[in-house]
DNA sequence: ATTTTTATTGTACAACTGTTCAATAATTTA
DNA sequence: TAAATTATTGAACAGTTGTACAATAAAAAT
């Protein structure tokens, strides 16, 4: 495959760090794609050769907190061990402390007038974690659909960040750990 | 208080009319003041005197699905009289009915490029229906903060919901009810 | 019916958007 | 190193946005 082009990885360095600067002032949506190619002294026809929006700039970042969302599943977490596996485990997922970890990105993914894309892209990430680790010990009950029920229990996790969230993150990321496991063991 | 000035209601009217009209053939995103403004026959600097973003117009339609959505709870539903009610119990809700009544508007309301304040506004009003009917007999669980578990509850409905939506709403109402049903069971 | 109030209009302006195109500069390939 | 490729630039255009203001029309109040 054909190199990658240094003035590309240049260009869109520079559209990068513009972005940034401009998100600690601002929220994402009030940034234009003028402002931002003024500070990287990049020309505006050039972002749009790269992208369509503000945000397709910004989902660049997200991937990279996906992958961390990702591998933070992988890292080993003892505390809830002793959790029904005949379920899916959602406390096994170390995504509290992924969110805290990267809460001010969250703050953006999670404003109200950002798009709803960052918030579905989290949804199936969690999906995944959720279903990936446990189809093996975890036979589907009878006539439920898998999938509905992989997004019951995602999205249920995702109503506690959101909760999370718009108190300002003020708790730890084990208090709502461990409020996931109580609410795991009320049936 | 005043009355309510009859140019005003003509305006907005005409506003409404105007936007039903676009969104038959493109997206919410996609439509601008303008736009709306030059089919209503209403001055540009008109709109500005009443909203401030295309949404907000949408957003008028949207407390009347809200309200339709708080009147779904109150209709008599037998169904699932045997289920657990010392728990939040999300299946007495007929959000499914309520949902397939208005699923053009939950197009629009869930696709990925609008702004996630609908949706908020969304979970707000479920974890009112969840909470507001139960709190009596329901006891809140050792240390569980009440708020988290309701978000907990509300979110996951609204997953199997963002779940039916990206399955373009092909499964009936009833389905959705009996597989909640099912996935509460489980435990 | 007349006066008072106020919603709407038309106009204007600076900034942003999305797109096109030829000219130029930077990078890769041979 | 020279030639070929292609990313970037600058300029331009029609349309949108958000805002402001005086003039006008429509409605409410008396």
């Amino acid at each position: 495959m054909g190199q990658v082009d240094l003035r590309v990885v240049k260009t869109k360095e520079a559209l990068h760090k513009a972005l940034l600067t401009l998100l600690k002032n601002k929220p994402l949506e009030a940034i234009s794609i003028s402002e931002i190619c003024r500070i990287a002294k990049v020309n505006r026809g050039t972002f749009y050769l790269h992208y369509t929006q503000v945000g397709d700039l910004f989902g660049e970042y997200f991937k990279e907190i996906m992958d961390d969302l990702a591998n933070s599943y992988q890292e080993p977490y003892r505390h809830v061990a002793k959790l029904n596996p005949k379920k899916l485990n959602p406390s096994t997922v170390r995504i509290f402390h992924h969110v805290e970890r990267y809460k001010e990105y969250y703050r953006i993914i999670l404003s109200k007038n950002v798009p709803l894309t960052y918030y579905y892209l989290l949804l199936e990430e969690v999906k995944n974690l959720l279903t990936g680790n446990l189809e093996k010990d975890y036979k589907s009950a009878e006539g439920i659909d898998p999938n509905l029920q992989a997004s019951y229990a995602a999205n249920a996790i995702l109503g506690i960040i959101i909760q999370w969230y718009q108190d300002d993150f003020e708790q730890k990321a084990n208090y709502l750990n461990e409020q996931l496991v109580k609410i795991l063991r009320l049936t």
